[in-house]
DNA sequence: TGCTATCCCATAAAATCCCATGCTATCCCA
DNA sequence: TGGGATAGCATGGGATTTTATGGGATAGCA
């Protein structure tokens, strides 16, 4: 299983399009997808991104129940309704949906954050200051550059 | 497979016309309808949506149950003997009965909102405070950390 | 013949595709 | 090991195609 990694800063055009890095959509690419599953990060500004297998194991887990119970219906509105299914365009860019912009706050710019088996969108002032909050929490000694996506490091 | 999700806002017009989105027709077409089946959602004042794939698959699962048990009698026959089969116009549009209209409280737009496999017309300020409160009752759960079964975390 | 449901067409807006351009990292060869 | 050639990547913008939507025409039915 593919890994996202690694920091990228990408342009957001007039469009709201956004490259998603290569090395994301390599990994993306050898399980056959061809997007991503785009929704609000829980608790934080910022778009939550992974594959669409991802979605899938989700979805699985709420057709568990009998048609009538109600047991997920509040899981699935809160969950399933903000999520967007984004295709990548001939070049690799996915087109962010304006209410995923105002929620992270995006004007032209992106902080595209690996966080394992999901990435993050950010508002690259926001994504420093998240950071600098993350590193003073865990008290370690880190490097001041995070490497690129995928990098070498 | 394919997942319904995000949110819609389209218009219902004079005659009780919705678009159905692009991309749940799409989905529906690889199934081989070019329509969708509507019922009065359970528990919730808003049209339900799905293929006939969701249709059986709740039938196999009403069919599984002890034969003697009356437990989901009334069920199956509230809901199955009220579906409905809408189909598309050329345009991809769906006509509303009036009771199902009625059912769900629409008067000029509707949200039509993605739930997995399968999805829901509401009106939409109806909507806005589902979706809150579905959100309030789960707290910021992170999806990938289900509950467990039964549980309410 | 009046009402309703269905089909068809027109249009504006939006999403998608496609190509061009620098830039950078990589490769190849002497 | 230097340096040019090559391929991959991020980006911008325009052209094209899809969508959503409104309204009218047509056909079916009571």
């Amino acid at each position: 299983m593919a890994l996202y990694t690694g920091v990228a800063f990408n342009k957001v055009d007039r469009k709201g399009r956004v490259s998603v890095p290569a090395t994301y959509r390599n990994a993306l690419a050898k399980q056959g997808l061809d997007g991503i599953a785009a929704f609000p990060a829980p608790h934080k500004p910022a778009v939550q991104g992974s594959g669409m297998d991802w979605l899938e194991k989700i979805s699985v887990r709420f057709d568990q129940t009998d048609p009538f119970s109600e047991e997920f219906d509040d899981e699935r509105m809160a969950l399933l309704s903000q999520v967007r299914e984004l295709a990548f365009d001939g070049d690799g860019r996915v087109t962010l949906p304006d209410d995923l912009i105002a929620y992270a706050g995006l004007s032209d710019q992106a902080a595209i954050v690996g966080l394992g088996k999901h990435f993050q969108i950010w508002e690259p002032a926001a994504f420093e200051e998240a950071q600098r909050a993350a590193k003073a929490s865990i008290g370690g000694r880190q490097p001041d550059r995070p490497p690129a996506p995928g990098g070498r490091g």
